[in-house]
DNA sequence: GCCAACGTTGGC
DNA sequence: GCCAACGTTGGC
């Protein structure tokens, strides 16, 4: 079992819309890189990943389940897009800025810190933990 | 809204 | 296969 984080901008894809989407979950269609293609490739159902909302709120929001594996993108013809869906599981009981990420030494090598830019990342066991407790749930 | 960092494209 | 030009992302 691995673990994720997804990011979208709250204006276009929000936690909101997500939730609304129950355990149907959502396409998480319209990825147009390579790394984060072959990171939604590498999933499989019942991982989890972080909700984060990039340009605007700039924080981990919840935690959402890759509810079926990766698949083409239904938004594109061109096949070298596939993507995964995911369904929302539960908010943060308070949600973890990235500013606080940046100040945590335990999470100085998270990938959100290093490669800004990629939009579909992987994030370790540990990390995993420790932004949970941050959050405010279990993990 | 700006712009730095990064990824992609395409001419050579 | 290099690299300049271009487009996009996302923090500030």
């Amino acid at each position: 079992m691995a673990y994720w984080l997804f990011k979208s901008e709250p204006d276009v894809w929000g936690w909101d819309q997500q939730t609304a989407k129950g355990a149907v979950g959502e396409e998480w269609g319209g990825v147009r890189n390579y790394q984060a293609r072959n990171n939604m490739r590498a999933m499989k159902t019942g991982d989890l990943g972080f909700f984060y909302h990039s340009r605007t709120g700039l924080e981990i929001v919840g935690i959402v389940e890759v509810c079926t594996e990766s698949h083409p993108d239904s938004t594109t013809d061109d096949p070298r897009w596939d993507c995964v869906d995911v369904r929302a599981v539960r908010p943060f009981v308070k949600p973890v800025s990235l500013a606080q990420i940046k100040a945590d030494l335990r999470l100085k090598d998270m990938v959100l810190v290093n490669n800004a830019r990629l939009s579909v990342q992987p994030v370790t066991d540990t990390e995993w933990k420790t932004i949970c407790a941050l959050g405010g749930i279990e993990p």
